[in-house]
Parts: structure tokens; sequence; C-alpha cells
DNA sequence: TGAAATAGTACTAATTAGGTGCTAATTTGA
DNA sequence: TCAAATTAGCACCTAATTAGTACTATTTCA
């Protein structure tokens, strides 16, 4: 259906949150805050622990917080955790032999399509995406990936 | 998930087909140029007739034609009519009011990204993509599209 | 009239997405 | 030291979507 699940809707949530705080924050907290289904939320906080994108610790006052700054994750790797890796057709990870026949005509304009969304979800980082959301209420000024990655 | 349905993979194979012919082909023979099963090949034209991107002629000797050239029939149609309307994410097409939270900090980058693929899309036509096929063999110069409708 | 096709519709099966539940382990603070 | 807060790791269920099938009627042409 060419849409993003709504896991990874909520782990960009979950994540640009965290991104945004020093302390732990715990899967209750973030739930609460954004109105979200509390075992959703931590199951994909555990997704995203077990996936090294963010550490945690235990007990009261526990909680999560990012494993490396927000600069240094980028949409790509949220996704391929939350949704799986994307490929907007099957044989844009299988160099040779399209399944189907030896000239199928998807192929060239789909995988250029591909890459440019690859290239697009690579150079957007959660930092990004938080610096967005906080000039959000001033919409004075493009935010700065729009100007910075894409053409 | 992020990928397209095989509907819509299959219609574009088959609508590629269909422009690169002047006489009516037939369900049956498509299917069986491409190795698709019958019933599903004869359940996307169907689709594609009563959405108006073809047109049929009964009988022996009949089959489905284009209604409009393939230049004017552009992908971000047959995506529409197989896949149902694009919407990266779902506020996309909701002007105000996410029902999330209303900060949502996903909502902007996710939808500059959303308007790059919308572009996209319209700009590749079915000649396009026909026009690709017919040169893939000989991988001399870069197909058109690629430098026509992107960055 | 019979074969080759489309037309329309309804159905089934498989896969994915979305969401829940349970129990264990760990930490902290009273 | 004990209870509460919190993560950890599963396994599970349900609903929605996708993929594919079936059947019957209609049209056309030779």
């Amino acid at each position: 259906m060419l849409k993003l699940s709504k896991k990874t809707d909520y782990a960009i949530i979950l994540l640009a949150h965290l991104g945004g705080q020093i302390d732990p924050v715990s899967a209750q907290e973030v739930a609460s805050i954004y109105k979200l289904p509390y075992p959703m939320v931590a199951n994909i906080l555990k997704q995203l622990l077990s996936s090294g994108l963010i550490k945690s610790t235990r007990g009261q006052n526990g909680g999560y917080v990012l494993r490396r700054s927000a600069g240094d994750i980028n949409l790509s790797e949220i996704i391929r955790i939350t949704d799986s890796t994307f490929a907007l057709v099957e044989c844009v990870h299988e160099e040779d032999a399209c399944k189907v026949y030896q000239c199928c005509p998807t192929s060239r304009p789909l995988i250029a399509l591909h890459h440019k969304i690859q290239q697009f979800v690579e150079d957007t980082t959660l930092a990004n995406i938080i610096e967005d959301t906080k000039s959000k209420n001033f919409r004075v000024k493009k935010s700065s990936y729009e100007t910075a990655h894409l053409s």
C-alpha cells in the first residue's frame, strides 16, 4: 500500500521525544504524553533496544535514552527496524534475474524511484526531525532538511 | 511495508505491453507472455477497464487496448487504481489536526518525502517506462525520465 | 451454433499489521 | 529488606490487506 506502518510512525515519535531529553524516559511516560497504547509503545521500545538504537535502565526512574546522537540516526535505520528493509519492488535487492520476465518493464523506473526514496531517508536524521518539530509553530522559513537534502 | 503491491507491479507490466501494441491483446495472451496467473491478469484488466485506463472488445480476436496514449498515463494513476491513493502517512491528506498529537514530530519531514514521491510518480509516464524497457538491453545512456524529471 | 473472449461479482487463502498478556529480572527508595 | 516501578523476553490473538480463484453471464465472430 506504499505507506509507512504505524509502528514506524510511533517509533519516530518516540525517538524524537527521547532525542529531546537527557534523563531516561519510561515507556509509560511517552505513552501518556502522546496518548498511544502503552503495550504498543513498550513493544516498539523493546525492539528499538534490541536493535541498538536506544539503551535502557531498569527499576524506578529507569527508562530509555538514545544510544547515539540524534544526528547520527537516520530515517532509513528506523524504517528498517520497525518496517523491514525498504524495497519498493522485490527485485531491487536481487541484482540479477527478475522472476517474472527477463525484460520486465517495471524494473528501471521503479528502481530509480526506490533509490530516490532511499537517498532521502538516509539523508534525513532524527536531529532534522526534532529541529523541525521545534520550529513547527513558527512557520517562517522552510525547514533545513528540505533545502539541504533534496533537489 | 512501503512497497508496491504485486497488483500494481502486474498492472504496470500489462499496461506497458498494451502500450506497445496496436491490436487488442487478450488477457490470456499477456498472462502467457509474462507467465503470470491468468485469473489475476484478467482481474486486473477488468479493474483497469472500469477505471477507464483501457478499453475492451469482446469475442474472438477481442482484448484490451489503451484508452489514452502512453504519454498521457502516469504512474500515479496506476498506483491509485491498483494500490489505492498514495499516502505515505495518513495525515498527508488531512490538512488539519493530527489525531495523535498536536505537535506530532513526524509530520513535516514525512510529508516532504510524500510530496517528492508523488512528484516522481506523476512525472513518470507509461511512455517513459515503455521507452526504458526497449533500451534496456543497450545500457549506453541513462534513460530519459531520470534526467528529465528528477533532480 | 460453438468457441473465444470479456463482465461482473463473490469468494477463499495467505500474509502482514496492530495490538495484548504473561512472567521474569532488575533497580531504587522508603 | 521489601514493595513498587520499570525493563526483558516471549508468545499470542485479531483484524485488515493482499493475492489469487471460481463461477456465471454476455458478447462477438467465424
